[in-house]
Parts: structure tokens; sequence; C-alpha cells
RNA sequence: GCGGGAGUGGCGGAAUUGGCAGACGCACCAGACUUAGGAUCUGGCGGGUGACCGUGGGGGUUCAAGUCCCUUCUCCCGCACCA
């Protein structure tokens, strides 16, 4: 036995990265001979060093594309850099080294670690959003929207991240808190930049419908962001001091049920409802307790019900009813017109308000089934029935009311259907230096005059203050604020808020499409080529975030005819995060594994088995040394029964005749043509990695299994089996096949193999094992050809010995018979 | 509260269409080789050890249920006063 040599993962993997790399064998370029292929993992932000994640993340998305290669496609794969942001200023900040310094050597050592992993990705396509060639292209995009009238600015109250010193957009905030560094939000009034992502409210959950490659999950939650409802908007008339309360509902056909209206405490109206009243100083002051509370405690559902009587009344415009109005915490000044028409009986806030101030509650809608008793009812009733105590509406069904009520206001002029939404325009400005410049000037003359295409990009400074506080390090960089009006030549000032970093990442994956286009952001005929994207990977935590964004973005792109596709990305892989001793790999718990100590102990192809290995994709993975260990055990296995069989492996792997194999080596054959077909289900169908690799493993003991056999086998079958084997391991684990098969095989590389394909004759057996159960017990298994009929196979389960017995002096009542699978005898 | 997901050996996980529950791997046990083994190879490995029990619990449909239906418990994730 030759097995002299032995399995080291460090001289091999290094050997085969220097052949691919400096040979560029992953480089793509457009080819409309072959079907085209885009496979994406969410660009990492450049930390410095990947973690496990990322490899589970890279790993996946490196085996998608790897397979589609072989099975013929033209692969685009790249990879780049979400490189603007917050923690290079604050490593600034702290450390004395500029942004883009720290940046770009954390990029440096993070493209290392990833070429030592292996991944396949094309490096010509590289872009990094930080750097001036692309995030011209970012300020570009800006103005496209100005042109468009889908970015403006406005005075209105925003979310401040005090420790982060930026505005947050509202996807930003989560419970309350910033996403980047969880400390409590405040509420700031300042003039900002929006995107006008309210305008595609409606396209954006529509065309959720056409992404059928998605997550549910995520699509749902995309759904409940987006909010849309369905109502009506009508105004209450204030007729002492003229005026109307707009007010929104979705429930008019509880219109007679209105006790009260409320406004929210942030409302315009409130001072002159109030105005020379006696409430008007306890009303102030309850707004000013109100706005001091915090988002997370205002919002919270626990929080306690607050209000006020303000003293003014408004008029029900259905009934000419008076009302008192009411300010209260619970009503939101941003979401709707900002008032409601409170009706007590018919909702549960409601219900809770008017019991605490003891406001009347009137029941108009009557419950269907007699169950619900009106008058003993200890809550709101919000479920369907029969409008009673509503006028000319009484005795209709509610849900023919809503629609006969918004039509009453239509017709005189009172009010009109309405639609709403949740989501609010998104914030872009942030107070920040390391980020891409907003391209807009203000002069005093032409006002706000956006910068023209050929003065960008509008350069970062370099020489800055980054603890400048709560402005924008730019603001007191004279040099950069100082500049001409565009338009008159004048004296003018520049923005100096950047974008959210999010605005980066919502089109680089059209630009790997065409990165180097000195001329355009990207060319149409590459990006309509390319996109969309096939297969994306990443995490769930940008399931409304960046999926979001870059949904718009997409669309906005397309109705200025960029390109020509609606969504961009077609199928979504959201995978479960690597955890270790039950919780998320973090430094505060000391969990942390870092992955290039387990390909500096292991080698890369170990690390990615394993990551593979221990769980399907979207599922979490606990992490396991002893996991780790076992995968490396199985490459050392790979290779030791490899390299024994290659002594029998010589010749060209040429057709031959497998009918004459013996009856072992048949069986061997269909072993490999078996692994071949779920091997290639398992990847294609549904990303099953973990089972994939587990049906490799059992061809490969099989081969051990083989191997005690001690037959000198036929030589172009272990070739073909030795080949096949690789091949389908090759997507897994790259630098061990591509050695194997050069040491086994000898031509060309493992990676420019086309894809093992199965042989049906191969796996057609003659016989099968068969369950024979009694009264749906197994008692018995038996060997019978596959072709014959029910008949036999019943009487070839009632002839067995053990099944006479056991059903000697029974009555059998029913046999049951599922070819290839099971006999059951119903016996009494 | 609403929405989504999950619950299977000591552990990670299989079971794709209702048809042998526990593939594959880890851990563990035994044997072989060996001066030695934390290397490697071979075998065993849900519980009880009789023919029975077993996929969170209870009920149902079926010849047959991890899988379908009803009910219930637990955990995780998302949203959370949106009128």
């Amino acid at each position: 036995m030759n097995e002299e040599v032995k399995y080291s993962p460090h001289d091999i993997e290094r050997k085969w990265q220097n052949e691919w790399f400096d040979n560029n064998v992953f480089h793509t370029v457009m080819n409309r001979q072959r079907p085209e292929y885009y496979v994406l993992e969410m660009f990492p932000y450049p930390s410095g060093n990947l973690h496990m994640g990322h490899v589970r993340n890279y790993s996946i998305g490196d085996v998608v594309a790897r397979f589609k290669t072989m099975q013929g496609f033209n692969v685009l794969h790249p990879m780049g850099w979400d490189a603007f942001g917050m923690p290079a200023e604050n490593a600034a900040i702290k450390n004395g080294i500029h942004p883009a310094k720290w940046t770009w050597e954390n990029i440096k050592n993070m493209r290392r670690q990833q070429k030592e992993l292996g991944l396949s990705y094309d490096w010509e396509r590289e872009v990094a959003t930080c750097h001036p060639d692309y995030y011209k292209w970012t300020q570009w995009m800006f103005l496209l929207f100005f042109e468009r009238g889908l970015a403006y600015k406005k005075k209105a109250t925003v979310n401040w991240c005090n420790d982060c010193n930026t505005v947050l957009a509202n996807e930003q905030v989560i419970d309350g808190r910033c996403w980047r560094c969880d400390s409590e939000v405040v509420k700031k009034d300042l003039e900002q930049w929006f995107f006008k992502i309210t305008d595609y409210a409606e396209r954006l959950l529509q065309d959720l419908d056409e992404l059928k490659g998605w997550p549910d999950r995520v699509k749902i939650m995309q759904e409940n962001w987006i909010g849309r409802s369905e109502g009506a908007e009508f105004s209450f008339d204030v007729p002492d001091v003229n005026e109307k309360i707009p007010v929104y509902t979705t429930r008019q056909d509880t219109v007679f049920g209105v006790t009260y209206v409320v406004l929210a405490p942030e409302h315009p109206l409130v001072e002159k409802l109030i105005a020379g009243k006696s409430t008007a100083q306890p009303v102030r002051d309850f707004i000013e307790r109100v706005k001091k509370q915090s988002e997370i405690n205002r919002t919270s559902n626990e929080a306690e019900k607050e209000g006020m009587f303000t003293g003014a009344y408004a008029v029900n415009p259905f009934n000419n009813e008076r009302v008192p109005i009411w300010i209260a915490n619970y009503v939101l000044y941003d979401y709707g017109t900002g008032a409601v028409m409170g009706v007590p009986a018919h909702d549960e806030r409601d219900w809770q308000f008017a019991t605490k101030y003891q406001l009347e509650k009137r029941f108009v809608i009557k419950p269907h089934d007699a169950k619900h008793d009106i008058q003993s009812m200890n809550e709101a009733y919000d479920g369907p029935g029969i409008m009673m105590n509503s006028g000319e509406f009484s005795g209709m069904d509610n849900e023919k009311g809503k629609q006969e009520i918004v039509q009453w206001l239509e017709d005189n002029g009172i009010g009109k259907r309405r639609i709403n939404y949740r989501l609010r325009d998104w914030l872009i400005s942030r107070q920040r230096y390391w980020g891409a410049p907003i391209p807009i000037v203000y002069c005093p003359n032409c006002g706000t005059v956006p910068v023209p295409d050929q003065d960008l990009p509008v350069m970062l400074p370099e020489n800055v203050d980054f603890a400048a506080g709560s402005v924008s390090p730019l603001a007191q960089v004279e040099e950069f604020v100082n500049c001409t009006c565009p338009k008159c030549g004048g004296q003018a000032r520049r923005e100096t808020d950047t974008m959210d970093t999010f605005i980066c990442s919502s089109w680089y994956y059209m630009r790997y499409t065409d990165p180097r286009n000195a001329d355009k952001a990207f060319d149409s005929n590459k990006v309509n080529y390319w996109m969309p994207v096939d297969q994306y990977i990443g995490g769930i935590e940008h399931a409304i975030l960046h999926l979001l964004y870059s949904r718009f973005f997409t669309k906005v792109l397309k109705d200025a005819n960029l390109l020509n596709v609606n969504e961009p990305f077609k199928n979504l892989l959201t995978q479960g995060m690597v955890i270790k001793d039950g919780a998320k790999m973090s430094k505060s718990k000391g969990n942390v594994v870092s992955p290039e100590e387990i390909v500096g102990r292991y080698g890369a192809d170990t690390a990615r088995l394993f990551i593979l290995f221990a769980a399907p994709p979207e599922r979490d993975l606990e992490w396991s040394d002893q996991g780790v260990e076992g995968s490396f055990r199985f490459l050392g296995r790979l290779w030791r029964i490899v390299t024994h069989f290659n002594q029998y492996i010589d010749g060209h792997l040429n057709d031959y005749d497998p009918t004459v194999l013996s009856k072992e080596e048949k069986d061997l054959r269909r072993i490999l043509h078996a692994t071949i077909k779920k091997v290639t289900d398992d990847i294609s169908q549904r990303f099953n990695f973990n089972t994939a690799i587990s049906a490799i493993m059992e061809l490969v003991n099989y081969l051990y299994a083989f191997k005690e056999l001690n037959l000198v086998p036929n030589s172009a079958l272990m070739k073909e089996v030795i080949a096949g084997l690789l091949r389908l391991l090759a997507p897994f684990v790259p630098h061990i096949t591509e050695e194997l098969w050069n040491q086994a095989i000898g031509q060309g590389s493992v990676h420019n193999q086309s894809w093992p394909a199965y042989d049906q004759e191969a796996i057609k057996v003659d016989e099968v094992e068969v369950v024979v159960q009694i009264n749906g017990k197994v008692r018995e298994k038996i060997i019978l050809p596959v072709g014959i009929d029910a008949k036999e196979m019943e009487q070839a389960a009632l002839g067995l010995e053990k099944v006479q017995a056991l059903i000697s002096g029974k009555q059998i009542v029913r046999v049951i018979c599922v070819p290839q699978k099971i006999v059951n005898i119903v016996v009494k």
C-alpha cells in the first residue's frame, strides 16, 4: 500500500490559489452562447477581519457559483466592499488613523482572507463604495433622483442618535434604538434630505408577488413595513374657531359611534383650540410631558393611554352632533392626519381611553352571532355585524356600509376614499464625514443647485477634524464648504452632509456588471444581460433595510430607462447565524471562533466543508470544534481512498461497456450514479448541501467497503468513479479535489469539467428489499424482483415462514401492496 | 396582542409524495494494527433488553402518521397604540 504522501492542506491550497488567481480563471465576460447566471453574496463592511458568518455566506455562494459553472452557465460571481460608514470614523477619532487608510488596510486584509478560502470571485470586478470612481456614480444617482422629484429637502422631526451624532432613517431605528450602536434615539427638528420612497409604496407592495424565490417571511416583513390600509378621510368642523379637523379611518362604518375626537399632542391645531380657555395651560403642560417621553415609552403597547380635554368641540358631519376634542399620547402625529375619531364601542384603544376618562360608548355594530350581548360587553367589539343607530345606514351589513359611507362622503363633498401607508420617506442625510457627499450647492441667488454631472465626483476632502460633534465634520472644512455656484458663478456653499451608506449599497450589484465604466454608472447592455441577480445570499437582518431600498432603486432606475428589470433579486436565500454554546458569536460573550485560526489549523477546505455540512443554510448553525475535526478526518479519508485507487486508474476515460462488469463493480457503479443524482437534486432543487455532502460520504464509505473486497477492479470503472466523486465534491472543497484530480486524472482542472450526469441504466436495480408488515408493524423483509405485480408481492409475503407463523389462526382482512416498498397484511 | 418559524437519540441533524424513524457526522464502546496511539482500519451505538415503547403533550383520520386534521404546551424571530 502506498500511502506515504499524507494530506497536507496548506501546501496544496496555496499552490492552487496561486494558480487560480494568478491566471484570473474566475474572470467572466458577457457571452450569449451560454445561459447567464448571477450569484451574489451581500458585500461586507470592511471591519478588518472575516467572521464565521462571512465564511458561511461566501461558502454557500461559492458552491452555487462553482456548481452552476460546471453545469455550463456563464456565471457572474463578484465581490466588493460596503466601505463607507461609521466605524472608520470612530477608528479615526480613537486611534488617529485616517478613515480612508483604515478602510483600505482592512479591505486588503479581508481580501487576502477571502482568497485563502479559495472563493471563486472575479476580482477584476471588485468595487469599493468609498472609491471616488464609485461614489461619483452614487452622487450621480442622487442627482437622478433629484431631477425626477424623488429627492427633496424638508424640515421634519427626525430620529437622532446621540452616540453616532447623526440622524437615522425610520428603518434604522429598531425598538426605539439605533441599529448600529443600540443607544436610544431621540427626536430633533432638522432640515434634511429625503428620498421619496413613498411614491413607490404601492409597487413595492404589489411586486412582492413576483418574488416567488423569496422566503415568505421576508415578504411578509416588507408587507407589514409598507403597511397599506384602505379607508376614508373626512373632516369634523370646529365652528367656534372656524377650523376643520381631518381624520383618517378604516372603520367609516362606525362613524355614528363617534363620541369624541382626538388629536396628536403635536397637532398644529391644538394651540388654536385651547387659546383663551382655562384648559390652555394644563394642556400645554401635558404636551410638554408627552414630548419628553421617549419613543420607546410612548409607542409601547404597555404604555398607559393618557389624554386631556381641550375644552373645544367638533361636529360629526354624519349626525351634526357635538363631541369633545381631546389630545392623547396614543395618537401619532405622522400617521394619517394626526387626528382620529374616537369610537370606544368598536376600537380597543378607544375603549381603554374612554373607560379611563369616562367617555360615552355607543354601539353601532350588532354582531351576527347573538352570543355577543352588547349591553354587557366589557371590551370593544371590532368584528363584523349589522349597523345600528346609524341613521339611514342602519340595518346594513357593515362591510357594505363601509362602501356606502365612503360613497356618501364623496357624493356630498365631505370626504374621500384614501389609501394610507405606514412607510415613510427615506431620510438620507447623515452628519458624518465618511460617506458620499450630497452633490448640492446652496446659492444665495439661485437657491438649491445640483452639481453638474461633469463636476462629479464631489470629492471628500482629506484633512478633516472627525470629532466635530453634532454638525457634519465637512461643515468645518472651509475649502470644501465655500464654492462657486454652478449656475451663476457667484459665491455659494456646499451641502455638508453625506449620504446614508444604504444608498451606496442599493445599486452595487448593478455596478458589478460594468465596474470600470468611466462614462456611465453601467452600460445598459451589460446590466440587462446579467440582471436580475439569480441568487442573492445574505443575512435576515436586511429583510427590510437593504432589500427594500434596493428594490426601490431598481424601480426608479427602470423608470429612468437605465435597465429593464423590475426586481433586482430573483431568488433570495437568508442564511442562519453561526452560533456557539447557544448564542451568537460575539466578543462580549467570548465565544468567537476566528476563521483565520481554523483555516490556519485545518485549511480552507475543512472550514468550508464543516460549515456546509453542519446544518442546512437557512438554519442557525451550532459551531463544534469536534465537528470540524470530523470534516478534516473525512478529507483525509478521501485523500487516502483516492490515492489507493489511483494505482488502478490507467489510461483514458474512454467509453466502456458496463455490462461486462462483475456484480461488485456494477454495485459500485450504481452507487456512484445514485449519488450523482442525489447530490445534483440536493444542490439544485433545495440548496441542501448538508445532505448532498452526507451522500458523498456514503459513496466514500462504500469505496472503503469495496476496497476490503480486495479485487483488482476495472480500470475504466475506477476512473469513472474517482472522476465522478471529485467532480461532485469540487464545489464544496475546491483545493483537495483539484489536487487529487491532478494526481489521479491529470487532464486540466476539475473546475473546468462539466457536472457529472447520471446514467439511468446504472441506477436501475433488478431486485429491491420490501418490508412485510402485519397490522402495520414490520415483521419481515424480503427481496423481490422489481417488476412484479401486487398479486405476486402478496403471495411472496404470505409464503414467508415467519409470516405464516404469525398469521396462523387469524383471518386476513386485507393486504396492501405498495410496489417496491411495502406489503401490509391486515389480520384479525 | 398579531404574524412567521421550530420542537426528532447524549449532540448537530436525516426522513423530498402519508409507506422500515434516527441517513451522514460528532461523542461514546469494543476489536484489529501497534513499543505506543489523541493516527488509521473494522464493528457496535434510541429506550427496555421477550414479541413492547418511542418524533413536546392530548385526541382524531388511515391498512399505515415525524409527515394530514383538531387541541394544547414550550422556545426563537419579526411587528407592535398605524386609527
